[in-house]
DNA sequence: CACAAAAATATACAAGTGTATATAAATGTG
DNA sequence: CACATTTATATACACTTGTATATTTTTGTG
């Protein structure tokens, strides 16, 4: 697709990326967005066959090399996809939090109403469990690593502002409420519409304990 | 393999089962042992083929119709010995806890030990997270519930014989306490053999947590 | 408008799949 | 020993899969 063109830049010479021939007109993005469709509760993500994936696309199968180089390049652009999405949206529950609702639920009530869009590739985070290619399973890893290590970095800032009590070994305090939360997620994938709430309310229960338990008095 | 035979017991007819013809020489049990030795952290139970199963077994490919249904049956079969398994690793951890230890420790230590065995069928349960069909499911979701309700009962008798502390939501906290310890577990089963106890040591912690967060002491 | 380059498709093939049907092997009973 | 009955295998078929190779379609550039 790119062609390399050498200039003269200074005293350098540097390449500029040229794009000729034929423009692509199947877009990498359709094709994940085809796999996200076609995983479900009964399907995972890394159980796809390429042809299943090209025929939902609408494209020939050989034209997935073009963008992949094969399915576990694609599984892992999706699930890089999803935890980009997750990113967003705790960035986005945290700005929600004026005062008076706790923090937690915010963050709960975003987490489990996102995953519960129609098209959101969240689900296929907390589906795809402990089970595929190494790569694959690493970049799973990836995503939550991510995210329990913000989540410590929210708990270091509130040791500091608090005046009462502090979070102790914040890394496993991290660690154990992203494993809750997303485990709490992928039950309720599979659950009834009319449980969701119960659900929220259980999830918000137990990090609360989590972060109680983990938390001591200041003593000077 | 059966024959129903009438019998008059009494007043009421009865059935026999009677054993005529070929005796079985392909036992059901070594072809849960060949999906199990199969399945591995790349590869899980239900994307296994019917052909695959069989070949492992060294049976022809029909002969597996003998035994189970499809696929989904063997699966279940798989997830249901898991169960078993679990429950009486747990069952003897009991057995263990004299008094020096604590009960965290010595439950969480057996379930990961237990784990890492040659053969064992735990890592499935681990593994096979929220992916499969229906059936397949609420077979894995049942054992969870099977475990997480067993807790329950111990957090109930604790609080009866706690002089000092009770646990509030007994219910919840099982099911954070299950939730967690299955999600380490999972993680563990990839991790290398030296990172093996100091994962211990975090899914204790986590426990503890969670149930120093859901005690309040006892106002009288 | 040619012409080259790239993108997409068409065709093809070997390998694997689930399972229907037919056959063979093994066993208890008369 | 037959004979019925059940277990296990053999053969076969239609279908799906990944991908190699050849071809067509589309596009930018001279």
């Amino acid at each position: 697709m790119y062609e390399k063109i050498p200039l003269l830049f200074g005293t350098e010479e540097v390449f500029v990326l040229k794009n000729v021939g034929r423009k692509a007109s199947i877009n990498s993005q359709e094709i994940i967005d085809a796999a996200i469709s076609l995983s479900g509760p009964e399907r995972s993500i890394s159980s796809l066959s390429l042809r299943e994936v090209t025929r939902e696309a609408g494209i020939a199968p050989n034209s997935f090399y073009r963008h992949f180089k094969d399915m576990e390049a694609l599984n892992i652009a999706v699930i890089e996809l999803a935890g980009k999405h997750l990113r967003t949206i705790i960035r986005d529950a945290r700005r929600l939090i004026i005062n008076e609702k706790s923090v937690v639920r915010v963050s709960v009530e975003c987490f489990f109403n996102e995953m519960n869009k129609e098209g959101s590739s969240l689900p296929i985070l907390l589906r795809e469990g402990t089970v595929g290619s190494g790569n694959f399973q690493a970049a799973i890893k990836d995503q939550l690593d991510f995210f329990a290590s913000e989540l410590q970095t929210d708990l270091v800032k509130a040791n500091e502002i608090n005046t009462k009590y502090i979070t102790e070994d914040t890394d496993v305090v991290a660690k154990a409420i992203t494993q809750l939360v997303f485990a709490m997620g992928g039950i309720a994938l599979n659950a009834e519409a009319d449980q969701l709430e119960s659900m929220i309310e259980e999830t918000v229960k137990m990090v609360k304990f989590i972060l109680k338990g983990a938390s001591k008095p200041i003593q000077d």
